[in-house]
DNA sequence: TTAGCTTTTATTGTCGACAATTAGTTAGTC
DNA sequence: GACTAACTAATTGTCGACAATAAAAGCTAA
């Protein structure tokens, strides 16, 4: 997965940051859990002043929540904070697949294609492989045709982020591979033929789906531990 | 105009922070300017450790950019950043309306119309009163109203903290104001009649107008500099 | 046993100092 | 005069220590 930042970190405090943020989302820290500076400290070995840029950069992208004197944690997932997510991240990559169908140019495009038939030959192949890197080399693409800086940092520096976590914590594999591939492709196709308003319409409801299959989980999830306690 | 911050800032850092912000988006520190820890320290009389933490997040809100090893600099204004906030304030404001009016009660819209009666005779009675808060409070409304706390976090975190900032510097005394009435008004409609649909497309057109008001403000100072050249 | 108050402990916020890096200045060469 | 290398100064990054605050623990009275 390209991140925005391809470069190796230069500070300690980012290089702890990346730690910590791939800590976080990959659930090695669990939603809800208590950071401690000092612990962290001693865990990554460096200062607490690098603990608490850190920390403070990941306040900055939602993943962490910060109380003045009491301290920070990871941020709690909650159907109402996916709901949320989600609206935003469908306004923006709604618009990030508009933009992408009035800038592309014909060798992105292509490129575009090429990726959706090489994700058919792996779902062929395998249904397991590829399945979430695709996704995310496909709207990797379509951001980056969106040409908008600012789009891209919010969505590959933040959101992003935070939907791999309810990923994570929801043992998902990745998106549904045959309907998901089928959007994917009307998606681009729109993209080619120009079709701004198309191309956004068709990557909302794309977005619309996938919080629906989250959502359901979610619910299936906690559904199942109520079960228990009866 | 209401900010999420309502409550006293608790730590140095917090204050600083809001100091510095508002420093920056009024002008007192101008666009493209360095930042110096040490200036900054002396200037708010606290520690270099409290200027780092606001300028971190002042990162974070994308009014700053900072550079490993370098420091930190206010953002410079252009008309392709521009360009990028505003896509990025159509689409998020956009869906706010969507979600306003699938949520607002009908306290809350006749609060909103109550409003707007209120900017009407605001508007007869003296055209400089009341021109931005306005404007300002119009949107805010649409904003609490479309209760995504995310959403909300984004817009008055960081995104109308950059569209005031090129407000200052092109010393606009704010938003067309028969026009932009009108279009609050149809917004408002929408809302009111539960159209999602059109409220969003209402909403995302005023901000394209507004954008477009702008640009040309930047593009006619950006000649008249060139002009004095000659 | 529970609730409220006080004390203790742990943690966060801030400080000044040292280490590391970059930018600016100066001297030498062509 | 222009360019380059070396040196110096300024600034940023990180450190450990102290100050301030909240949470936890302990004690007492009802």
């Amino acid at each position: 997965m390209p991140t925005l930042l391809d470069k190796p970190p230069v500070t300690a405090a980012e290089k702890t940051y990346l730690q910590l943020r791939r800590a976080i989302v990959e659930g090695q820290i669990p939603p809800a859990a208590k950071l401690s500076e000092a612990d962290l400290a001693e865990t990554y070995d460096v200062s607490r002043a690098v603990i608490r840029e850190a920390v403070g950069r990941l306040e900055g992208i939602r993943l962490v929540e910060r109380t003045a004197n009491v301290g920070a944690r990871v941020v709690a997932l909650s159907l109402e904070a996916l709901a949320e997510l989600y609206q935003v991240r469908e306004a923006l990559e709604g618009m990030a697949a508009r933009l992408a169908a009035l800038t592309m140019d014909e060798r992105e495009v292509e490129d575009l294609h090429r990726l959706l038939v090489h994700h058919r030959h792996s779902i062929k192949d395998s249904e397991t492989y590829y399945q979430e890197d695709g996704d995310v080399d496909f709207h990797y693409r379509i951001l980056q045709g969106s040409k908008n800086k600012h789009l891209i940092a919010l969505l590959m520096g933040s959101i992003y982020h935070a939907t791999r976590m309810y990923r994570v914590q929801l043992g998902m594999a990745g998106p549904r591979i045959a309907r998901a591939f089928d959007e994917h492709h009307h998606i681009v196709d729109a993209i080619a033929h120009r079709d701004a308003e198309l191309a956004e319409m068709l990557m909302r409801r794309h977005i619309q789906h996938t919080r629906q299959e989250i959502e359901s989980k979610l619910l299936a999830q906690s559904t199942a531990s109520k079960a228990k306690l009866a």
